[in-house]
This record gives C-alpha cells, structure tokens and sequence, in this order.
DNA sequence: GCCAGATGTTCCGTTACACGGAACGCGCTG
DNA sequence: CAGCGCGTTCCGTGTAACGGAACATCTGGC
C-alpha cells in the first residue's frame, strides 16, 4: 500500500493491523505502509485510546476499540429489532439462536440467546465466524450470485475447520444450490465438531441480505431429520426479523 | 477541529462519532470537521465496512467495528492472563466476578465470570461503565491524583445512575480517601439499584493502574458486612492478576 | 401546492501536511 | 566488539486533504 491508498485508509489498515501484530515493523509489513508512517499513526492511535504501547516499543490493541463497539452494540438497531422474534424462536424451539451480521468476508454474532439445554454454545456476540462453515454463513452466500461467491472464497479461501468443512468452490456452489432450494442452510459439524445448526437468511429495509439467524444444537441431541422438521419457525422466524429490519418481501431474490 | 486535528484524528473522530449520531451533519457538528470532509471519510468507513448507508442519506456503525473488537478480545492478554485468577475468585466465593479496564474516562468489561448463584448480573463484556458509580471505577480512580480525578469528573460529568450515586466531587473525593485506607472500593447500589460489588486495582507491569477486578451479588443475597468479609480474597486476586500482568509491587501507590 | 430551509453529495483550487527515505540510538547476538 | 534489526526522529517534497461553493433532493410550514 506504498504511496496507495489515502491517509484515511492506511489509519484504518493501521488499526485492524494492531489485532493481529505488535511490532512497528510488522504492522508496516502487514499494511504495506512505511515504518515512520506507521510508527506516526501509532502514536495517534495512542493518543485515542485505540492502542496501548507495551512499554517495550511494541503496540497492542487498546481498550477504545472495546468501548466503542460495547457503544455500538448498545445502540445497533438490528439486534434490537431481531431480539423479540430471535427470543420467540428461541422459545419455541428450545434452542440456543444466534443472529449474525455479514461483515465483508465472514460474519459477526450479534446476538444470542441461550436455549433451555443443559449445555452451552461456545459462540458468543462479537465473534466473528467464516462464511463458507456456518449455517448463517451459507444462507448469506446462497443469496448472492454465483460470482459474488467465488470472488469471496478467493479472497479468503476455504480452510477446513472440521473434517466435514466443505473445501472446494464446486462443492460449496453446489450445496448453496441446494441451499437456494430449501431456503435454509445446515452447518453439519462444518464449523464445530458435534455441533449442528440450521440458518435463514435475514434482509435489510433495502432489500439486502444483512446477515441471518440460526438454531444450534449438539449432533447427540438433534440428528439431522429432526432439525430439518425446525426448518418451518426458523424461516418464519428469520422473515420477522427482516419484517423487523423493514425489508418489504424478505424472500429469497433472484 | 476544523484545520485542526491531522486526517488521522479526523478519521477516529468520525468512526467515534458514527457510534452516537447518523447524519452527516450531526457527524460534521460532533466532530468539528466539514460536512465535505465528513462525508469523505464516512465513504471510506463504508468501504472498509466500518460504516453502513441507510440507504436514507444517513450512516450507522458497520459490522467490521464488532469484528475487530471480537477480534481484538480474542487475542487481548490481559484478559487472557486475568482469567486463571478471575476464575479461581470467583470458585472461592461462589459470586460473579469482572475483570475491567480503564479506557480514557470510563471502563469496559473484558472477562466475566458468571458465580453460582441463581440469578445473573446485567454486565457483559464489551459493555462500558462509569468510574463514579463502579466498585472497579471508583478502585481505578483512588489510584490518581485528586487533581487527576478531577479533571476526569469536569469532562464526565457525575450523572446519577441510581438514588445512592455518588454527585458531587467533593463527596467522590472523600469517598476515594477512604477507598486508599481500606484497599478497595464498594458500589453499594450506586451504579444498579439492588446490585452491590467490591472491586480492587490492578496494575500492568509499567505499574500504571490498568483497570480492577470485582465481585457482584444482589444486595439482596449479601449485606454490606458479608461482602466486606470477602475483601482479603479480592485483594489477594487482584495481586494474583497484576503479577500475571507483569507488574512488580501491584500495592496500591500514592 | 409552493417555497424556503436544511441536508446529502459533488466539485475543485489551494496549500498544509502526509509521506517515506535517511539517519540515529539502542539492544541483541554471534 | 561488530553487525544487524528495530524503534524513533527528522525533514524536503509533492500530492492529496481540505472545505467553501454549488447542486440536487427532501421536508415542513404556510
């Protein structure tokens, strides 16, 4: 990114940079920027409170980044619209329900509601999850063209994360296919071993997929037919949520 | 902070700002730079996913904010580290515990570690809180100067959260004189009504107070006395947490 | 229904500042 | 002790950030 990209833009490279490096010189490496650029948005990233300098000429990540996105998540209209019909869907099925947003190349819980089982999701908000392994994910690729798809599995690729993962392009479009057909998506231990979830797609008020909601359950608790027999009050469900976002006809489009 | 302030304070002002208004203008008005320059960085928040048109003319926090919180979380050593002490607190008193830390003027939860209790606190990681009305709050604060703490309260303000909230300075300030005495802090009632918590400092390994750990139970559950009782452990799991931070002497400084 | 005012968006001339290469200081290693 | 790598600082250059003005659109009051 040398001598490309604005200002603005190396700030930004600067600070998603941080969550992964620590070292002046690999944030450079990282964000393409020089080293005395850098080490200048550093300080200025200091100065806000968006990075802590370790005492020892390295940089981590700091708190401000926390506060601002507790401050955004207090103010995010589409949890709190989504959370009455995520909260009934939960009831309904007894099941814990996430809801996720589609943040460029993969997802982010924003919302989760625990089911009445004696066991918990190792999902939590602000966890960001691949495209390509969740039942959310899917639902969300399955509503974008073909193209849209393979342009994101270039950019991220598709690493297994369980033996189940789907791994090549032509198996992921096909089971997205199939995705478009039943109008929802099953993540059957793709993302987490010995856990199964079943996702919708959810719309914006213009129309876009926004992201999607899921029921979770563990494999020895659910086979696949009987999560399949949910399918019905999670589309439902997922269709009051879009309502709720202010999509006029949250049907899948094509 | 019009010709003020570098495009690097510009840009943070505007992601800030995004957080609390949706308007360009009130962005603009909020931060001090043009409505030009406004909508020039809102259109590169958007493009890093940052920010997100309503389609309406108007701006809301993007996903990728969330993200990279989730993502800095998950690699955030302090809370990592933390956790070991945290949750041998909290097996010994049986009682939720928090780990939060001081992010310029106010404090965000970065572990949270549900008691065994039958009933759960409203705080979640990621979600800010004042220091005048935290047990961890007002432990970060006895740890500056009056004139730090001050400085602090003028650009703050010392908002009522409850009828036993802590409003004038010179109530806060005696107060913090006696949480130096005793070692660590007590909210009783003073930031949720029916909520009561002890909270003690703990220091990162410049010995530069970090933030504080806590315990919380209903007011209902464990009387003042009760709680004091408990205050040995805290501190001793406060020293736990800032030796697992690298501090050298983690007793409270003046 | 019309018009004034407000807002979002675009344009563009000016100049302030972002940029990065070079240099320096420091620490580590062989 | 020398060489290397890294963090930090400096500064000359040139370009991109800046914001005022203009335009398009929407809203609300009369």
């Amino acid at each position: 990114m040398a001598r490309e990209g604005s200002s603005i833009d190396k700030t930004l490279a600067v600070l998603e940079a941080l969550a992964e490096h620590h070292r002046v010189t690999d944030i450079a490496a990282a964000t393409g920027v020089s080293k005395s650029t850098a080490h200048r948005i550093l300080q200025a990233l200091v100065t806000w409170g968006f990075a802590r300098p370790d005492g020892l000429g390295s940089y981590e990540p700091g708190p401000r980044i926390l506060t601002l996105a507790g401050r955004v998540m207090q103010r995010f209209d589409p949890a709190r619209q989504a959370s009455g019909a995520l909260h009934a869907l939960c009831e309904a099925t007894g099941f814990t329900t996430h809801f996720a947003i589609r943040s460029v190349d993969e997802a982010v819980y924003v919302d989760k509601q625990e089911g009445r089982r004696p066991y918990q999701m190792p999902s939590r908000i602000g966890m960001s999850v691949a495209l390509h392994t969740t039942a959310i994910g899917k639902a969300v690729l399955a509503e974008l063209s073909d193209a849209e798809v393979l342009a994101i599995c270039r950019r991220t690729g598709l690493a297994p994360r369980t033996p189940r993962t789907l791994t090549s392009e032509e198996d992921l479009l096909a089971h997205l296919a199939g995705v478009r057909a039943l109008g929802y998506a099953i993540d059957d231990e793709e993302n987490e071993p010995g856990i199964r979830c079943l996702g919708v797609a959810v719309f914006d008020h213009t129309g876009q997929v926004l992201g999607g909601i899921s029921v979770s359950t563990l494999a020895m608790d659910m086979d696949l037919p009987g999560l399949r027999s949910r399918a019905p009050e999670v589309i439902a469900a997922a269709r009051d949520v879009s309502a709720a976002l202010g999509a006029a006809t949250p049907t899948a489009r094509r």
